[in-house]
RNA sequence: GCCCCUAUAGCUCAGUGGAUAGAGCGCCGGCCUCCGGAGCCGGGUGCGCAGGUUCGAGUCCUGCUGGGGGCACCA
């Protein structure tokens, strides 16, 4: 059920019908910000001065009445402060006992989102598997990991894609290096690690030597061509690559629904399909002249098309030697997403408790088709630098006719991670020029990778951990948390000290709390609740509300799609709750019942509120650490 | 040239048009440990510049300046 947060809200709202306003503005209620006031606000009375052509604070005043009349359960009392503020002040004798017995039971209640049960695809991850996942990657895979949590968590049916393109050129890079070069896994070298380094040094070498691009080119051909040793040899290079990534991902909480390969979608004539039915409907036409001669296109500039193609932008679908761009492909996916395209994938288990996998071969299936895909939204975790080709798979679905479906695709995008100068400069980044950050690049191996950050990660907490596997939580819950905390729009200027840090605003803090919090009721039994609570403490009463606005920072996070909100939450909550542990007296010295029962479970609901936070964050709790 | 993002404390970042702009890190001092300091408390005038809208602007609009990215027959 709702908190009073939005109570009050709603019974603002119908005092205000009741001041004869028909349509009354949103009613924005927010924790006071003057304490003294109250413990929730609102400034609606402001808004409503130009209509009713009266005082804000005679406004208030009469709202403040009409609110009195039918207060919603829990008020202790209404007043109006400053110019015209309306506020709140909960009765805690009797909301503290309910938020904790529901904190306890469900921590997610909440109205149900009015879109809960639409099927939503979030694709993310889709590294190229050609090399080891680096912290970029990582960044991604968090970021739609959580959304597909906590879109979960408010009713809606989620499927995770991560996208193999598996027949790209950089796939061919690295085949040219262990062909052509004889480049081979070191000892003990992880499969991903060496491809990362093979990847390295064919690009490196292709300056200097044109034959190289030839083997290039004619090893994509036959990866292409999906025929022979070669493409052979390349699903066996890209399968190991995948394993590599779903190992990794998973040291990081990340999972899968499905996995679907670019191979899969060429074999059985996606793209043809979808080509044709961009031809069919003018949406994709041939230029004759100028310098995309040859090529199909997707005109760009609309109104302005017709007759004069060598004017104005075009998005190349097909080039004029007849191969697929990228962007046809994932236009041909995201029919298939959506449930348009007319064709299927067939569908397998990729391993024992693994995610399923599209595949080609009919002979393998052992899935039920009806279970993937037909979204009813689609949100693609992609960094910002793709926006351009999303908005052309976006329009070329509105195109085709599919424009509910263009509105319900959603590009989620997020900025990149960088290096700082002292990380670039330990990488061995030329940073003379003392820029305030340095990009990566698998190409030239400036990177950190994932893997590499989780394992300096646990060597840093192994220490004070009771065990490897708590010390393998920690780690996944320091790097994590760090990469989910930040804004979508915020460039994580990646540093090791902030990454790796134990204290303050980090996930092992969040675990620490969490830990404690689990040591304090272990040491303490369980006792009766008591009905109506006895007088609390300043640092109770936060936590109360903090815990009756969880399934309200679910939601917020769901509706934005916004992990960093949620982690801002959860870092409150784990302050609000060391803030009760230090300054209250200790739980097992507290001899009047009441006060103990009631603080007891107040912890316990802590306890639980913070593991369902952490799990929507993909942190697994510790109860000890 | 056009488009997108961005500018808040020494540093890294929060901040749905509402009251006195907050955290973390670092630094100094103190407290204490129901989890073992990964804890708590104290120490702070900082919203790039100039206009505008508004009862009210860090938040919205315009312009300027600085930073990042994108505009390939790459993915």
């Amino acid at each position: 059920m709702p908190d009073l947060q939005t109570y009050f809200a709603r019974a603002i709202e119908a005092a205000i019908r009741e001041l004869g306003v028909p349509d009354p503005p949103e009613v924005v209620v927010e924790p006071s910000a003057v304490s003294d006031a109250g413990d929730y606000s609102s400034p609606v009375a402001f808004r409503l001065a130009r209509e009713l052509r009266r005082s804000p604070r005679e406004i208030a005043q009469e709202l403040a009445a009409g609110v009195s009349r039918r207060p919603p359960a829990h008020t202790r009392e209404i007043t109006v402060t400053g110019g015209g503020y309306l506020n709140l002040r909960i009765d805690f004798s009797s909301y503290a006992p309910q938020v904790i017995a529901e904190a306890l039971r469900d921590p997610m209640l909440l109205e149900p989102d009015p879109l809960a049960g639409v099927k939503v695809v979030v694709e993310h991850t889709a590294t190229n598997p050609n090399k080891a996942a680096h912290l970029g990657h990582l960044r991604n895979a968090c970021i739609g990991d959580t959304v597909a949590r906590v879109l979960r968590a408010r009713g809606h049916q989620v499927e995770v894609q991560n996208y193999i393109d598996d027949t790209g050129v950089q796939v061919a890079d690295v085949l040219v290096g262990i062909r052509h070069l004889g480049l081979t896994p070191a000892p003990g070298e992880p499969y991903d690690r060496f491809c990362s380094r093979a990847y390295v040094e064919v690009c490196r070498r292709y300056e200097a030597d044109q034959e190289l691009v030839e083997l290039r080119r004619q090893t994509l051909r036959a990866i292409e061509a999906r025929d022979g040793e070669i493409a052979t040899a390349a699903k066996e290079l890209t399968s190991r690559i995948v394993e590599c990534h779903l190992q990794t991902m998973a040291r990081a909480g990340v999972g899968y629904d499905l996995l679907t390969w670019e191979s899969d979608i060429i074999e059985l004539g996606f793209l043809r399909h979808a080509l044709d039915m961009l031809l069919e409907r003018g949406v994709m036409r041939k230029v004759e002249q100028g310098r995309l001669a040859g090529c199909w296109v997707l005109p760009l500039d609309e109104g302005s098309d017709d007759d004069d193609p060598e004017q104005g932008d075009a998005k190349v679908l097909l080039k004029s030697d007849g191969i697929a761009t990228y962007t046809a492909k994932d236009i041909a996916y995201h029919l298939w997403k959506f449930g348009v395209l007319g064709l299927d994938f067939h569908y397998r288990s990729w391993a024992d408790g693994g995610p399923a996998t599209s595949t080609a071969d009919p002979q393998l299936a052992t899935l039920d088709p009806a279970r993937f895909g037909r979204a009813g939204e689609v949100v693609n975790v992609i960094d910002q630098r793709q926006s351009a080709p999303q908005r052309v798979v976006k329009e070329a679905l509105r195109r085709l006719g599919f424009v509910s479906q263009a509105e319900d695709l959603l590009h989620l995008a997020y900025e990149v991670v960088a290096l700082s100068p002292a990380a670039a400069g330990a990488l061995g980044v030329d940073v003379s020029e003392g820029k305030s950050m340095y990009a990566l690049s698998g190409r030239q191996g400036i990177e950190i990778g994932a893997d590499a950050l989780l394992d300096e990660a646990q060597r840093q907490v192994q220490a004070k951990a009771k065990d490897e596997a708590t010390a393998a939580a920690l780690a996944a819950s320091a790097v994590r948390y760090y990469l989910l905390r930040f804004g979508l729009n915020s460039i994580i200027t990646f540093d090791f000290g902030e990454a790796l840090r134990t204290t303050g605003d980090s996930g092992v803090y969040l675990q620490y709390a969490h830990a404690r919090a689990c040591g304090v009721l272990q040491r303490v039994e369980p006792l009766p609740v008591p009905e109506t609570a006895p007088e609390l403490s300043v640092e109770e009463r936060e936590l109360v509300k903090l815990l009756a606005s969880f399934p309200r920072a679910v939601a917020e996070a769901a509706e934005s799609l916004s992990p960093s909100s949620l982690a801002g939450y959860t870092y409150r909550l784990a302050t609000a709750f060391s803030d009760l542990y230090e300054h209250t007296e200790r739980l097992y010295r507290v001899d009047d019942h009441a006060v103990r029962g009631l603080r007891r479970a107040l912890i316990d609901a802590t306890r639980a509120t913070m593991a369902n936070a952490l799990t929507l964050l993909g942190l697994q709790p510790l109860a000890r650490i």
